[in-house]
DNA sequence: TTGCTCCTCACGTCACGTGAGGTGGC
DNA sequence: TTGCTCCTCACGTCACGTGAGGTGGC
């Protein structure tokens, strides 16, 4: 048959089946000297179809070609892509979960401005960490907290916070964990307003130093003076969630 | 700050900040004359933030820049991405659906054999369709024939064929539905055992015609006699599932 | 002088789509 | 002569990776 005939009963292009052929996967049974043209068997028809079948896992040509003229592992190739196949979905996932967060916070996109903080009612805990533990330590610091005041006073937290030297040395520092209330109760205390460079962070916990250098970066260039302190305040802690990243400022 | 010194602070590449450069997605802030050499400032780092958190969206570049360029709605742009994300997953759904069917058929292509199909137990219906509704028809049947024996016999069948002309021409044609069961029960008969010429599909339902035009050339090319009826054989009713597709041969 | 960072081309990736320009049989 | 199918280049896609070959400052 010529390749209009097989490219209409396997519903792929000719330019499909020249490709093929370009690539050795799938050669005509017989091309005319003068004319070029191209004549397909019953085998190439097969052949054809079994192609199109191993097409439809995803395999890349190449693939395609080895595992049907060698003996190879067809069994083993189809497992190995099954599981890159699940790494691909998860990426997509993932930016998904990115749009998502993104529209969830009005689309805002990483630009540090200075904003005026108020006040807010939050319960407090203290503790220190290893420079290297930083992140490990605030979120057992937060899982704590959340525990804690739901159990003690049946009050679930907003959102926390976490503060920490704005300069970090070697050798445990300190760091404040905060739990963010609508309403004061027995144990909350009011954390005063304050001045602060704020960046607004809408991606992965791997964004944050990121945001962190911007904050400082955008401090140092408007020749504004640090207090000394880093904020993070976890708007939710989903991830990606929106984390903000704020350098308060001495006014 | 150099090229280097912010793709450090990005964890991305030079060659990536580079190819941005050449878009004219982001143009250092100033480039020595001389040398070459790229000079960013902290805008560009704040805006370089930004192109990488909606690249985690997965949004090609071209598209960022006009979103960070215009004030084009970011918003509606992410709704869009989302909806092509899903597609894509679904396709890579698909492709794994496709590789579970082909392990669970013994990684079976497309090749067309002739087989001995042995005698079996099985229930008939009987009933006619115009030749553009007949995969309806018989997923109707089937259907039917499946909730028949649960209720009447509580025989559970293992699969399902079905049979109609080879020759399929204008106007209501005959179609017979068997549902295959293990044992005899008081209303199966035996369908006799005979030869065909088979090929066994494992892929979705539009592959199916492809397989018959597999069989029907076969036959021709092979000089065999065909019955002049067609069977195909569901043996898992799933999408994308295991097809047989066979030709009755007179031997 | 040796590293290090920086520079500019320019090819390669993957499976074709899409013209451009031309030919042989009904 | 007009359609139709067939042919062979050859560029373009997308976001860089990866050399090749070379330069300026410590």
């Amino acid at each position: 048959m010529t390749i209009g005939e097989l490219a209409q009963r396997l519903r792929i292009t000719t330019r499909t089946l020249r490709h093929y052929d370009q690539l050795g996967l799938l050669v005509p049974e017989h091309v005319d000297a003068l004319t070029g043209y191209r004549e397909y068997g019953q085998a190439q028809f097969v052949r054809a179809v079994q192609i199109e079948q191993l097409k439809a896992t995803g395999l890349s040509l190449s693939t395609i070609g080895q595992l049907l003229d060698s003996d190879d592992d067809t069994v083993r190739a189809l497992r190995l892509q099954r599981r890159q196949i699940e790494v691909v979905i998860a990426e997509h996932a993932a930016q998904l979960a990115a749009i998502d967060a993104l529209l969830a916070s009005g689309v805002a996109l990483a630009s540090p401005e200075v904003v005026e903080v108020p006040a807010a009612y939050v319960v407090v805990t203290h503790t220190t960490s290893e420079p290297d533990e930083l992140s490990r330590t605030i979120r057992r610091a937060i899982q704590q907290l959340g525990r804690d005041t739901r159990q003690r006073q049946g009050v679930r937290c907003r959102s926390f916070s976490a503060r920490f030297p704005l300069h970090i040395d070697d050798g445990p520092l300190p760091v404040e964990v905060c739990g963010h209330l609508d309403e004061p109760t027995g144990l909350s205390t009011v954390r005063p307003s304050e001045t602060q460079l704020k960046v607004l962070l809408v991606g992965d916990i791997s964004m944050v130093p990121l945001a962190y250098d911007v904050a400082l970066t955008a401090v140092r260039q408007r020749g504004l003076v640090a207090s000394g302190t880093v904020v993070e305040h976890y708007l939710d802690l989903a991830s990606p969630g929106r984390t903000e990243v704020a350098i308060p400022l001495c006014v």
